[in-house]
DNA sequence: GCAATGATTTACT
DNA sequence: GTAAATCATTGCC
């Protein structure tokens, strides 16, 4: 079942995106539904440089930012790659997290048609350019909320143990300084789905 | 109006 | 390992 507003309205951005981790993500896309489990998730919050909404700065491209938990953030990054994220928190509190990584599941084949030829099939979506290309993802979602059948997120009921989840620093923000250091990444310890080595 | 650059991926050497 | 692809957003004039 859809996780409820409740689950992304918390305050702890860092503890959503650790329990993001096992998740199905989903989207609808010219009706057709493709998704996989969350395997990779960053937080980012106003409250640190890394975050494009650091110090509380507003801009139209970040704005979605601030409103209530539970929509989608998407921007365009490098020119070509579409990032999605979760927007957490209250409104007005700019927090969100950014998915890295899923492990294919539903509409494998869509995806592979979406991707292209791949040398394995661990690229499909181990990585968050690459996720939002196999599953369709572009600004057009951008705001949209995760409740309705565009873009969505299941809890699966099943449990990650504590030694399942890998915790490290997230990737691609040297420009932040200390904040970059942050140990705000978590990914599923073993999965081959994680970005990086991608097989 | 204009120059700079990024929460990346892919191909080439 | 290095570099190109490629453009919306941003910040400054």
């Amino acid at each position: 079942m859809k996780l409820a507003e409740s689950f992304y309205q918390r305050s702890d951005v860092v503890k959503i995106a650790r329990e993001l981790l096992g998740k199905m993500l989903y989207t609808r896309i010219n009706g057709v539904i493709t998704g996989g489990i969350i395997v990779e998730t960053e937080a980012y919050s106003w409250k640190e440089k890394g975050c494009h909404a650091y110090a509380g700065r507003k801009t139209k491209r970040n704005a979605v930012m601030f409103e209530k938990g539970g929509l989608a953030y998407v921007y365009l990054c490098y020119g070509m790659h579409n990032m999605f994220n979760v927007v957490t928190n209250a409104e007005g509190i700019a927090d969100a997290i950014l998915v890295r990584a899923i492990e294919p599941v539903e509409g494998v084949a869509e995806m592979q048609l979406r991707r292209g030829m791949l040398q394995s099939p661990f690229q499909l979506t181990s990585g968050p350019g690459k996720l939002t290309r196999a599953l369709g993802i572009d600004r057009n979602l951008n705001g949209k909320v995760l409740l309705h059948n565009e873009v969505w997120i299941e809890d699966t009921g099943g449990k990650l143990k504590g030694n399942q989840i890998e915790v490290s620093s997230r990737i691609g923000i040297d420009y932040a300084g200390n904040d970059a250091k942050l140990p705000w990444r978590f990914s599923v310890k073993g999965n081959r789905w994680v970005s990086g080595r991608g097989g």
